[in-house]
DNA sequence: AAGCTTGGTTGACATGTGTCTACTAGGTTG
DNA sequence: CAACCTAGTAGACACATGTCAACCAAGCTT
């Protein structure tokens, strides 16, 4: 039927990664079926499930391309005082959430199970904290280690928080960002003091 | 084939609970069949179904009374100490998560996405929360709300790395005790004036 | 042009969830 | 005892994921 056009296979998994792309962001994961992903690329069932062992590995393949590409596009300006940093950073990932709900929302709650979005997200987590540990003011390098993990539980609680936000709309975009930025200055200051008085 | 008795809808749905409960313990949630649970409580499908509307809706009745016998075994003894008292809370919930393994783990993984699940979590964490706030040695009532906001995101990030931990095993289970219990300390210790630690 | 490799198709099958309809059989009530 | 309500059964169906075997055809090679 099809004009059945013969492509390399990455030149086929790339077409079917942009249509799975566009599909898991226009609607909820379980309402995408894998013969709508084949019927939209031109493809047969089959195909789709050569390239890609199941729908799980699918939508990992998308969410990995598209945290790879919300890790490469936001680069902080070092120039910028650290607040000013944190709000960007937050805005452009809060900007993010918004646009692809629907695959932030499989990814942390109906995919949360899998062990490859598992590893993703921990990858993710992992290059976002390495970022913020390079830009804080460090005053001794021995405090490096309890400052890392003030981050790593940081982002957890941030990514939880911004889920909840999704579903709930607790509060409004500004507020939420500034809760999340206003935590992690109140959570760092007893480290970053020059006097560690309190401990 | 069986000699088809027949009981009180109230007794039925409490019986299906209760092997649900112990398949769901016993396996991971996909491993559990509903077929099998109708088999086990020598019942038709039909009949499961017209008691819980899904698989879903049955491991969500199964996990809310988990949840609510977790709540009522452990009730702090106010006598001890704070440090005393959370070490036991963190024991007990510990020993919980390792003997329900599969089923903590498919609340936070597997099933995560599902609203009422969502739900049943909430409520705990927010029962927890209240009965921390109650047990910490409030300073200042004008500190209650900061309090409180740390204890939430405390909870949570408690919750996260104790299902990473029953997935990896990154360390000892009295290391994983004291880096909760630690970092409770270490965030509430700017907030409290008084010596939380009593040591 | 013949042939081979490999991308691609077709259609049938297995399994699990969830729905529905018609039927069967306890136990209480008149 | 008979009627009736309702717990429970039997079994077919719809639908989605995932598997498989046989086949077809594009386009390189020789």
């Amino acid at each position: 039927m099809s004009p059945r056009q013969r492509l390399t296979p990455a030149d086929r998994r790339a077409q079917l990664l942009a249509v799975g792309a566009r599909l898991f962001a226009a609607r909820p994961y379980d309402d995408v079926l894998m013969e709508e992903v084949a019927q939209e690329a031109g493809v047969s069932r089959a195909l789709l499930y050569r390239h890609f062992p199941g729908k799980h590995a699918l939508f990992a393949a998308v969410y990995q391309q598209a945290a790879d590409r919300l890790l490469a596009e936001t680069r902080l300006a070092p120039a910028d005082s650290l607040v000013e940093q944190l709000v960007q950073g937050m805005d452009v990932h809060l900007d993010y959430f918004t646009a692809n709900r629907n695959a932030v929302l499989a990814a942390n709650r109906v995919l949360a199970g899998d062990p490859v979005i598992q590893s993703i997200m921990t990858n993710e987590l992992d290059a976002l904290r390495a970022r913020l540990l390079a830009a804080l003011p460090l005053p001794d390098d021995s405090a490096r280690e309890a400052v890392s993990a003030v981050v790593k539980s940081w982002l957890v609680f941030v990514q939880v928080l911004c889920v909840d936000w999704l579903i709930r709309e607790t509060c409004s975009r500004p507020q939420l960002r500034d809760i999340c930025v206003g935590s992690l200055l109140g959570a760092l200051r007893p480290l970053l003091a020059e006097d560690p008085a309190g401990a």
